[in-house]
RNA sequence: CGGGGAGUGGCGCAGUGGUAGCGCUCCACGUUUGGGACGUGGUGGUCGCGGGUUCGAGUCCCGUCUCCCCGACCA
């Protein structure tokens, strides 16, 4: 039992003026974290609880799984990070140190390179296989911009793991396991969660799955739609395209005179006085990028997007991965390229490479630029007047785009990414030649799959689901508390009742927070709902017609029972 | 890195060149006890840092550091 008179605790009656999102200011007004250093929090006993009831179910389910837990350091030398190639890639991402001798080492932000070469020191067999590997621990990242309290740390608590398999299939089966264990484990801590497809990123690998627990503060975008189970990071999100026709049935290209109109808009309007009946949708937009690959060589490309969406960045270079997609402004070196009047009629003799987005179909026929100043196209066909080297995702996503898979709207949304798993292949393996002997005598390359979960923002993202105007609402699996006992009133008799009571609850095996401070009700009252224990139990004044008041946290409802019954009906309501 | 904002007791904030303040918290005593109660008295601050102007700087000037928010970035 812990007694609030002597609980390592002071709740904030003001908001801290730092903190925005509900998250960062509950959990620290209610006495859970306190801010060290930008991304760098401190537990107090509160937050210490909850964190660990988080992380118990995240264990429970990694180990039902068949997962074993292992502990890395979070000092790790550069040689390490050096074979894998990361201590370069990784950037100012990593946060290094140097010891007293002056050698290099770094604060892990991940441990692939831990868990391989330790698998590659202990197995060697392949019936040592499949092996999955887990750690729970803090690592480090120096964000370019920490932010939200706890939900973008620079110091975060994760759960890490690593399956180890023969062959695609074994990692298929490893992957599948970890995506069930992560639906029991997300479902156990109350996160309202989806599952989206995701693209692979720097880490390579092929299949890919994001776990997004939907709030309006998330970092991350997502689509899903109205009606069937699709779902998808807008970086890897797709949309229905509209159906190819036949080019040849088309009106012929006709070149206007559109002076000033280096603009969709403008252009528009032009069109429109001269008898055109177009919108925007209706033309097509040529932007300009240079992709610069990880050797440093530089190709310009030329992406084709419906004229009333602007190109997604994030979702265009998450396609072209690993190359990196650089803003171009370089017309002078290019005379080819009008700028505003770029149309793709003419880039294949310019010898630059044309995708498009795949709205622009086979068959379409759009108003684009003429390739001169102050001219446009109208009618310009895909498949007779221009050929596309291919496609790439690279237009906004919308609400209401129709669904890939059955056409019905899709709705973009927010979310925070709270897991992700990943078939991560065999660029570790590579990296550190993890091989073991197959039952041939032959070496296997063994393939790996990632799988991670954020702990501590875990924690942060269930108070940004869960949460009033009065406070925090604990889900039942993570509070730090079962039962919340409240004494009330001048009178000994409620002090004794609720001590009396609290024992009980406690020798019933539940966790009890005792308010036994005895000040004005208001105050203990406010408290309660602030920390945000889902089970309140008011010892107060109705103990003289021998009853107590059980509430209920988020329904905000209150149940009058009998002195004798209370035990039962906690217990009830704890484990119901 | 670009843009915006802010640094004054534990928290939230005011402060007009002239004795550093208010609310909350905290401590003591008394009253109070079903919704952050009241009274009286108290504790707590080198006003981010360094220069400068001035008889005198929290306030004006120069420099610098830090933090927060939006964006860029981000397994």
């Amino acid at each position: 039992m812990q007694r609030m008179s002597t609980l390592f605790l002071r709740t904030l009656r003001d908001d801290p003026a730092d903190a925005e999102v509900p998250s960062h200011r509950l959990l620290v007004r209610a006495g859970y974290i306190r801010r060290i250093a930008p991304g760098v929090y401190s537990w107090l006993p509160l937050g210490v609880r909850t964190l660990g009831r988080v992380s118990r179910i995240v264990r429970q389910e990694m180990d039902r799984m068949g997962g074993q837990e292992v502990l890395f350091p979070a000092l790790v030398p550069r040689d390490l990070y050096e074979t894998s190639g990361r201590w370069t890639e990784y950037g100012d991402l990593l946060f290094r140190l140097q010891d007293r001798r002056g050698a290099d080492y770094l604060l892990a932000p991940t441990h692939e390179e831990l868990f391989t070469t330790m698998v590659k020191g202990e197995l060697s067999s392949y019936k040592d296989l499949p092996v999955t590997l887990y750690q729970v621990q803090t690592k480090y990242r120096d964000e370019a911009r920490p932010r939200a309290g706890i939900l973008r740390g620079r110091e975060f608590v994760m759960k890490d793991s690593y399956s180890f398999d023969l062959d695609d299939e074994g990692l298929q089966r490893s992957y599948d396991a970890h995506r069930a264990a992560y639906v029991r484990i997300f479902t156990r801590l109350g996160l309202d969660h989806r599952i989206v497809a995701a693209v692979s990123g720097a880490m390579g690998g092929s299949a890919s799955e994001e776990f997004l627990a939907p709030a309006v503060n998330g970092e991350d975008t997502f689509v899903q739609c109205t009606s069937c189970d699709y779902a998808a990071n807008t970086e890897a999100a797709e949309v229905q395209a509209a159906p190819e026709q036949d080019p040849s049935t088309r009106p012929p290209l006709q070149v206007l005179d559109t002076p000033g109109t280096p603009t969709i808009e403008t252009l528009v309007a032009v069109l429109r006085e001269q008898g055109h009946d177009l919108d925007a949708s209706q033309t097509l937009k040529n932007v300009v990028v240079t992709l610069r690959s990880p050797g440093g060589a530089e190709e310009l490309l030329v992406v084709g997007v419906p004229g009333d969406r602007d190109v997604d960045l994030k979702r265009l270079g998450a396609n072209v991965e690993p190359a990196e997609v650089v803003p171009f402004d370089d017309f002078a070196g290019h005379p080819g390229l009008v700028r505003g009047y770029i149309g793709p009629q003419v880039l294949a003799d310019l010898g630059i490479r044309y995708l498009v987005d795949p709205l622009v179909v086979r068959g379409s026929a759009w108003a684009t630029g003429a390739n001169q100043e102050g001219r446009h196209a109208v009618g310009v066909v895909m498949g007779r007047d221009f050929e596309p080297a291919g496609t790439i995702p690279a237009a906004e996503v919308r609400d209401g785009d129709p669904c890939p898979r059955c056409g019905s709207a899709l709705s973009v949304d927010r979310g925070i990414e709270i897991g992700h798993i990943f078939q991560l292949g065999k660029k570790y393996a590579n990296a550190f030649s993890l091989d073991v002997l197959g039952p041939d005598g032959k070496p296997v390359r063994v393939t790996m799959g990632s799988y991670g979960i954020g702990v501590s923002r875990a924690v942060a993202a269930i108070a940004e689901q869960c949460n009033d105007e009065k406070g925090l609402v604990w889900p039942r699996g993570v509070a730090p508390f079962d039962v919340h006992v409240v004494a009330v009133g001048k009178g000994d008799d409620q002090r004794v009742a609720a001590e009396r009571l609290a024992l009980e609850l406690e020798e019933a095996g539940l966790d009890v927070l005792l308010d036994d401070r005895g000040g004005s009700p208001g105050v203990s009252f406010k408290d309660a709902e602030l920390l945000g224990v889902p089970s309140i139990l008011v010892v107060g004044r109705s103990l003289a017609e021998g009853t107590v008041e059980l509430r209920d946290r988020r329904a905000g409802t209150s149940t009058d029972v009998a002195l004798a019954d209370a035990v039962t009906a906690v217990l009830a309501d704890v484990r119901g």
